[in-house]
DNA sequence: TAGAATAGAGAACAACCGGAGAACAAATCA
DNA sequence: TGATTTGTTCTCCGGTTGTTCTCTATTCTA
C-alpha cells in the first residue's frame, strides 16, 4: 500500500511524539500539532496509516489515539545462514531474535548463522550465530563479512592493502584469499557471537 | 491492557504514596489526594488498575489497596568469572544479564565469565560468557562447571567412570584430571554462550 | 480541459472517560 | 453489641474524543 506525502508525514510525526511521551496524543492535540483545524481530516488520514498496517486499529476505544503500532518488535532481524563459498541465503521473512544489548554495535545490527568451520580457531564453530553491524568499513584484523564479486558472501578476518584485499580463515587446512579490492564488498563487522548447546 | 491518563496519574500517586507511608491509604485519603469527592469515581479506576493486574485484589479488607510486586527484573543473574583453579569469585548482587531464550535451559541458570584458555578448543575463549544451568548431574561428554574438593570450581567436559571423574580440559598445552569422584560436585551444565567483539 | 486523487473544513453523532452521589455491605472501633 | 468507618455497587451526567458525513479547494494526470 503506498502512502501520499502528508500520510508519511503524519506517521513521522507520530513516531516522533512517540518517543517523547509516553502518552498517545488524542486527534485534538494532533491537529493542533499538524495544523489541520479538522478531526475529520485528520482520521482519514489516520485510517490509511491502519490499512497500511503501520497503525493500529482503535477498536471504539475512545481515549487517547490508539498506540501507532511503531516497529517496537524487540530484536534484531535473523536473515539466514553464512556459508563460505556461498551467497547468505536470505531469509525475506527474518523473524527477530532477542540479542543482548551487550552484543550489539550503534548501528543497525543483523544475525546470521555460520555455517562450516572456516573460523574455527577464532573459536567460531558450525551453526553459531554470530551478530553483525551493518557498516561497509572495516579494519584490518576485524572479521566481516565480505561478499565477493557479488556472488558469494563469507565470514572471514580482513587485512585490506593497497589495491588488494586478503581474507583469512582461521582454520589450518584452509588458506588466505586474495581479491582485487573493487571485488570484496563489506557487508558488515561482527560484533557479537551466541551458541546454544541444547 | 491499555490504562487511560487518569488511571496512569492513579497509579502513580499510588506508588509515591506508598514509598512515604507504611499503611497503604484509605479511599478518602486517596480522594483527598486526587481531587475526588467521590469513592465511586476512584474504586472504578482502582478496579481497572486491578484488572491491568498493577494492584493486588483486597477482598473486601480496609486500607486493602496493595500493589503487585514490580516485575522483578528480567534476566539470568550474572554470577561472576570463573578461572581454572580458582573458586568462582561470586558477586552477591548478581546484576541481571538479558539472554535470549535460545540459550536458556529448563530449569535455573545463571551466567559466568570465562578467565583463560583451557577450553579453547572447544570454541570458548577468555572473556566469553557461558550460560550455566544448574543441576548436580550431567551426562559423559557434557561441557561442566565442576566445584573441587569444595575449592576450586572450573568449567571442563566431563567423563564420570565408576569412581572417579576425569576433567579434560579442551587446550593442547593442558592435560586432563583424574579425581575420585566424591571431591567433584558438578555445578551445572553448560547450556548456552555469548561473547562480544566491541 | 475534464476527471481523479489528495487534502482540508466543519457539522452531526456516538461511545467513552471521568466524576458525583446514593445505597448497601463488610470491617473495625468504642 | 451498636456506631462508624471503609470498600463496593449502582445509576446518572457532562465533556471529551473518535467516527462518519458532506462539501470545497488544490494538484496531478490523461
Amino acid at each position: 500500500m503506498q502512502l501520499t506525502r502528508r500520510q508519511q508525514e503524519i506517521y513521522q510525526v507520530l513516531r516522533d511524539n512517540l518517543e517523547h511521551y509516553q502518552q498517545p496524543p488524542t486527534f485534538e492535540e494532533l491537529c493542533g500539532l499538524l495544523g489541520l483545524k479538522s478531526r475529520g481530516s485528520l482520521h482519514k488520514h489516520i485510517q490509511a496509516l491502519v490499512a497500511a498496517g503501520l497503525v493500529e486499529p482503535m477498536g471504539g476505544l475512545k481515549r487517547g489515539i490508539r498506540l501507532v503500532d511503531p516497529e517496537v518488535e524487540e530484536g534484531i532481524p535473523y536473515l539466514g545462514r553464512i556459508a563460505a563459498g556461498r551467497p547468505i541465503e536470505a531469509i525475506p521473512q527474518g523473524e527477530p531474535m532477542q540479542i543482548p544489548d551487550q552484543l550489539l554495535g550503534k548501528g543497525p545490527c543483523y544475525v546470521l548463522q555460520v555455517a562450516g568451520d572456516s573460523m574455527i580457531e577464532a573459536g567460531i564453530q558450525d551453526g553459531d550465530y554470530v551478530v553483525i553491524e551493518q557498516q561497509a568499513q572495516a579494519q584490518n584484523g576485524d572479521i566481516v563479512v565480505a561478499l565477493i564479486r557479488n556472488e558469494e558472501a563469507t565470514l572471514k578476518r580482513i587485512e585490506q592493502r593497497p589495491g588488494e584485499v586478503i581474507l583469512h580463515p582461521a582454520n589450518p587446512s584452509m588458506s588466505a584469499m586474495v581479491y582485487p579490492t573493487q571485488e570484496v564488498r563489506i557487508q558488515g563487522v561482527l560484533r557479537g557471537l551466541l551458541r546454544s548447546y541444547l
